[in-house]
DNA sequence: GTCTTGTTGAAACGACTGTTTTAATCGATT
DNA sequence: AATCGATTAAAACAGTCGTTTCAACAAGAC
């Protein structure tokens, strides 16, 4: 019934001290959850490679679940102070008196540190982890989604709603989706594209290259969809403009039951 | 040791005729292999949804994980009849003298297809088990790629080639990515997604406006990318040229290595 | 010294796992 | 009707799982 044991004291920072079974256990636990996922993983791996004992998970974390949110914390602690680091976003009234070519060059960073974080080699057990998070969702996801993506969702919604001012939030949210998609993409169907490429992980110039191409491309994309009203997608141009719609928010029309 | 048990007869076709135990469990195991996971799902829990007898899954599959991939193969054989079933792309050739319209047709019709087909409601097992395949790969995942997903990749690449004809194939290839990510996203984020959206499951306007929303940022991102030569990252112009930029294509420079 | 408190070690518990064994049942063929 | 193969049912097997128990140990307080 030890009263130290972290499980009952949050301790979310706890500094990577590496010594200390606990720590080790944190350590152990977090590469092997990322590398085989939590049912795979037994607490007996978790010890073995901590050099603890099997009652020590149970001791410092409560449970094996207990564990798995700790390390969950952790580690998107962790992604949040890297991404972070670089201070924070101007205010949305500024960002909009921004150059293009500032406005540009934020977005270019976010693309990179996004790419450097989640799928550049070394892997960081971030992005397992996160792809695990979402095959099976737990009690930490939500607190995943209100700390740390609603936020960097947030910025880069400014700096793209500041590169192009005409569109409406629904447009400026989804080309952010559409920019982080594209990112991710990389990181959640690694398996095959590494295999596609006869790669065992991504080479440098790839990842160098990919950021390139995913600027360019979104700047793209943000051009054509940017400009004031939504473009249906069979464009008639911009009048018959037959069932309602002001506009914008008009998806398309037909073709929408494909067959 | 009976001699008919299917898994010593790969058979993969197998239509649905659901009676039958082979098929109930089939179907079973279909449904929480996708829900649960591998790991999670026990073949006692299987056994007892298809009303049949834990011992029926080894008899009919041999193993657990016979079971597993046997799934895993009709589920993706569907998938490719699905996306197949607007009869077969024309030959690179062909396609590169049809219109530009009937191009845009084409591939709006392959990304609404995808989204059909991996995220609109009511889902099905696909995404989830193509997600967990990405999480832990197993012996099934070589074969999906060369079998699914290099004839689906090509064929993208055949239409979005014939868009940029000038562009080259490392280009087209990223262009087929990027495509390809912004609608898998929303599958593989589905859970945070959603949190945010504060739904349970994507309404029908949400997804046709998603692909209304993916094509026309992708022709976007396709006009700017696929004019002509790959613009290299630190890309020295071709001569001084200073970065009195000429628009269009010109990637970006420096800021290549962030920080 | 003793007592207290925090931590570790070894062993055991009960539940559940995938798999195998053995017998019973069904259906068609002979 | 008898036979034989394919299929199902019930039970048991050996192993692993997360968890708990309890004794041993360390170190500071008194």
């Amino acid at each position: 019934m030890a009263a130290a044991a972290s499980h009952l004291v949050p301790s979310v920072g706890r500094l990577g001290n590496g010594d200390g079974t606990s720590e080790r256990l944190l350590d152990a636990a977090t590469e092997l959850f990322a590398r085989r996922g939590f049912h795979a993983t037994s607490i007996r791996d978790i010890a073995a490679r901590a050099g603890a004992n099997v009652a020590s998970g149970h001791y410092h974390y409560g449970s094996k679940r207990g564990l798995y949110l700790q390390v969950l914390r952790r580690q998107f602690a962790n992604v949040r102070s890297l991404v972070d680091r670089h201070g924070p976003l101007p205010p949305t009234a500024v960002l909009h008196r921004r150059s293009r070519r500032e406005l540009i060059a934020l977005l270019t960073r976010r693309v990179e540190t996004m790419i450097e974080v989640m799928i550049a080699p070394p892997l960081q057990p971030h992005g397992a982890l996160m792809l695990r998070e979402m095959c099976d969702p737990t009690d930490v996801m939500p607190i995943i989604v209100d700390e740390f993506i609603r936020p960097q969702t947030a910025e880069m919604e400014a700096i793209v709603g500041a590169l192009i001012p005409a569109a409406p939030p629904a447009t400026v949210q989804r080309c952010v989706r559409s920019i982080v998609g594209q990112v991710l993409f990389y990181r959640f169907v690694m398996p095959v594209m590494l295999r596609m490429l006869g790669k065992q992980s991504y080479p440098a110039r790839f990842t160098r290259e990919m950021a390139a191409h995913v600027v360019e491309f979104s700047l793209g994309g943000l051009a054509r969809v940017g400009r004031g009203r939504m473009p249906t997608l069979t464009a008639r141009r911009r009048r018959p403009q037959r069932r309602g719609e002001r506009g914008w928010p008009r998806g398309r029309t037909r073709r929408t039951r494909a067959r």
